[in-house]
DNA sequence: GTCTATACATCGATAGAC
DNA sequence: GTCTATCGATGTATAGAC
């Protein structure tokens, strides 16, 4: 796995091929088939790791300021996605021709988000409509970062502008802590 | 191009095949190399009248309004992305391994861009950090619109919350200071 | 079980005849 | 311009040695 990142990163996501892994490796390609059913299935794996790099990623601590909470957790995944642009490519954006994640690696795609938004849910009160706004103005800053400056720092110094754009969305409704009864 | 378009959408835009393009067009494989130079070379025309297409769109007419204008604007843009996804997939997003548009292909996406903005900044002062911003949240809802919810409006429903987010970054700022009162 | 060896269809690309 | 023939590389798959 660990060499299949590797040239994934070398040659990109789409540039990854079976020989490429079994030559690194010191095997004979059709070795590989030991380990993995197909190509797809190695994408699959990758995806699933993908996911479990993040969910082993040390979350923000949760906060009183929703600024903060939410500041937190948009660098949080920036820096995640930035880490390593082609993981992004596979977890985020449907780009490899026929590959679709199993059931059970969407599974783990599902619990990743759920711990990404956990602080976040747990802060303020949010409705689908504002989680999915906040992943298209996050996912927008990365992919723009990675296409038209990788490297650079163009999108990236824009999260705290980002941030400012979306607090005053979620502010109108702190959560009670409901000091009597309640939850 | 149209039936190379044509296949792209069928197939995906990294499933596009010479042989499946010559076949289709009546035509031996290697015959098509009398019209490219290589494969990268059809996905480097396709990009540059993929952003011929966008200059070849109606923009939304000017307005004093800055709301309107952005609304209109953001709209433009989202319409003609999801209007044909594999062209957006081509024309912002990296995704194919080892292509990269040629300078001329480049100067028309240039020339594009500027021609998806004149409206905006024709209406407010906006400065690169202004625009990047709004390429961010805009390419953002259309890329998780494509990739998670395909023929759906989960995000493009968000359109009026994105501009109601980016309005008041940029109203601050109006161009015309008016002769001599407030507007 | 794991490997080597090999086969097959398909891919982008080239050479050369007409 | 279009064709046939062919190349090296790729994903996939099977047979069989150890």
């Amino acid at each position: 796995m660990a060499t299949a990142w590797e040239l994934a990163r070398e040659n990109g996501l789409g540039g990854l091929t079976l020989r490429d892994l079994a030559r690194r490796l010191g095997m004979a390609p059709a070795s590989l088939y030991s380990y993995i059913d197909s190509k797809n299935g190695l994408y699959d794996a990758m995806f699933a790791q993908g996911y479990r790099a993040l969910l082993a990623k040390d979350a923000p601590a949760h906060d009183d300021d929703l600024r903060t909470v939410l500041h937190n957790g948009v660098v949080f995944y920036v820096e995640f996605a930035l880490d390593d642009p082609v993981r992004f490519q596979l977890l985020s954006q449907r780009t490899i021709p026929g590959f679709e994640p199993s059931e059970q690696a969407y599974a783990v795609a599902q619990e990743a988000y759920d711990y990404a938004y956990s602080a976040l849910t747990a802060a303020v009160e949010v409705i689908q409509e504002d989680l999915d706004l906040i992943s298209a103005v996050v996912s927008g800053l990365i992919s723009q970062q990675i296409a038209n400056d990788p490297g650079g720092t163009r999108w990236v110094r824009l999260v705290d502008d980002a941030v400012d754009l979306l607090v005053p969305r979620l502010e109108p409704r702190p959560k009670r802590p409901a000091p009597s009864g309640g939850r």
